[in-house]
DNA sequence: AATTCATATGAATGGAGGTTCATATGCCTA
DNA sequence: TAGGCATATGAACCTCCATTCATATGAATT
């Protein structure tokens, strides 16, 4: 199978809401589960689920500290990523010539 | 709803394996759909109905000439986006500790 | 106007994956 | 070793979406 596939799939891990609010906490420092559930007022269970998804496409790693496991960017350019697809998709080019969109 | 769900729905745009593929051919210059069709050799009503996604979300855009309609990135930096999740993904430290993996 | 070429559209199907609920595992303290 | 805290796991449900098939639109040529 071609390399679009893995691409693929290691986009679309990116490429979900509540995965990519857990890389940009995790872009500021890494934090463990808890905090993680606590941030985005999500289901414990939910949490643990995606962090599961990241860490198999490996853009996460896991560090164990006691009962708490803290979990990481695996690599600094994983947030960039992260920031320019942002800004990317804000400046396409219908996004211009229609006004306000992408709102927050 | 934030702005993680509009960057989730431009990211999965972007990863899926028919779609990187189309958008690589982009990436060299514009072309028609008889030509991806060609290229990809998958059924044209499928890389129409890629096309169309790619179009909504802005990565793509259309320039008729005659019966022919061409397509080509909307910016050039998605050709450079596609390419450095490609490189960063290949660099993993999983991918890296573990020898060859995403092989073509 | 009819035919052909180029592309788009719509319905139907099948599969992948996000969410929840319930429960399990594992580490720590008393 | 019991109990509680922190996290992981599994099943079930449901929604989204990639693909196919059949058909429609629209432009060019005769």
């Amino acid at each position: 199978m071609p390399i679009e596939d893995e691409q693929a799939r290691f986009l679309r891990c990116i490429g979900e809401p509540t995965r990519l609010q857990i890389l940009k906490l995790l872009a500021e420092s890494e934090k463990c589960v808890g905090e993680i559930v606590e941030a985005l007022n999500r289901e414990q269970s939910l949490v643990s689920h995606h962090l599961r998804a990241l860490k198999e496409c490996n853009i996460v790693v896991a560090r164990q500290e006691a009962q708490k496991i803290y979990y990481g960017l695996a690599d600094l350019r994983l947030s960039e990523l992260v920031a320019t697809s942002e800004s990317l998709m804000r400046e396409l080019p219908l996004c211009q010539s229609k006004g306000a969109c992408y709102d927050e």
